[in-house]
DNA sequence: TTGATTGCAAAGCGTTTGCAATGAG
DNA sequence: CTCATTGCAAACGCTTTGCAATCAA
């Protein structure tokens, strides 16, 4: 796994801020969860190594994460917000809406979307994330059962 | 446009529902919004039309308008939850991170990636949202000029 | 009548903020 | 010293809920 504190230490810097060791903490624990991941989960698996970080902290650390372009921020619908690295290349999902079951979605599915929309519409810093959402095998068979 | 009201009509028939003067109004807010549009403007247009509608009640329409699948909730990130008729086709966005414009992008973007998906993963009922986010031109050129 | 639905007010809860204390350069 | 950062507690705001009143079949 590639360790990527240098340059988000020298990111940081760039920017007046600082890479304290809460900051330190809430970005490994987000690279070593190594997909998305909730603020809930990023408290949790935090305070584990350090009980004294506070809620607010981890707060203030996402916002500057998103600000910084380091950690993309991904909203499924009817559930929390999730957080994800944002050099990792698996944005897309695949959510049953039945048992909440996420698959990562392969980051070649979209084929060379990325660059037809950059073109067309004059975009920079293009980030694409697929929501796909419908009922897993499991549990369309179970709802039909039900009736 | 087509009138949702009758499909609409039975299909909360069938579960046990009615289909209210309330609920009328704000399936006819989204639908005639023809876009994506948020908790708060429907509330608005809701209002402006019947004052004493309670927010409490367009709340629990909403719930369950995306339970009978008749409306679809995106949550663009850092934004508000959005709400559209489910049979509107537009539900691929980019986003300018800057000044929040929103472009609604074409069905066709995705090409056969919804048969594709349904057949691999063997889901039902699958929706695609595609989000995109970047700088439109305009932001990004007023970025580069403020360094 | 019966059960769904609504409006209101209160409660709930995730998130943000003010501020004094702390920490790093 | 100086300024960013943190923890704590309070504040905030969106959303949900309990309940009595209302409404439709």
């Amino acid at each position: 796994m590639v360790n990527h504190s240098h340059v988000s230490d020298s990111l940081l810097h760039k920017h007046g801020y600082r890479l304290t060791p809460q900051r330190y903490l809430v970005l490994s624990v987000i690279e070593e969860a190594n997909c998305h991941i909730s603020l809930e989960q990023i408290a949790e698996r935090v305070q584990e190594r350090n009980p004294r970080v506070s809620l607010s902290t981890i707060y203030r650390t996402l916002e500057l994460l998103k600000e910084l372009e380091l950690v993309l921020e991904n909203h499924l619908p009817g559930e929390a917000p999730h957080y994800e690295l944002l050099q990792s290349k698996t944005h897309h999902h695949l959510v049953c809406k039945a048992c909440h079951h996420v698959t990562h979605l392969d980051e070649t599915l979209l084929g060379d979307l990325h660059e037809r929309l950059q073109t067309q519409y004059q975009y920079r810093g293009l980030v694409l994330a697929l929501q796909a959402s419908g009922y897993c095998d499991a549990c369309w068979r179970k709802m039909q059962h039900d009736d």
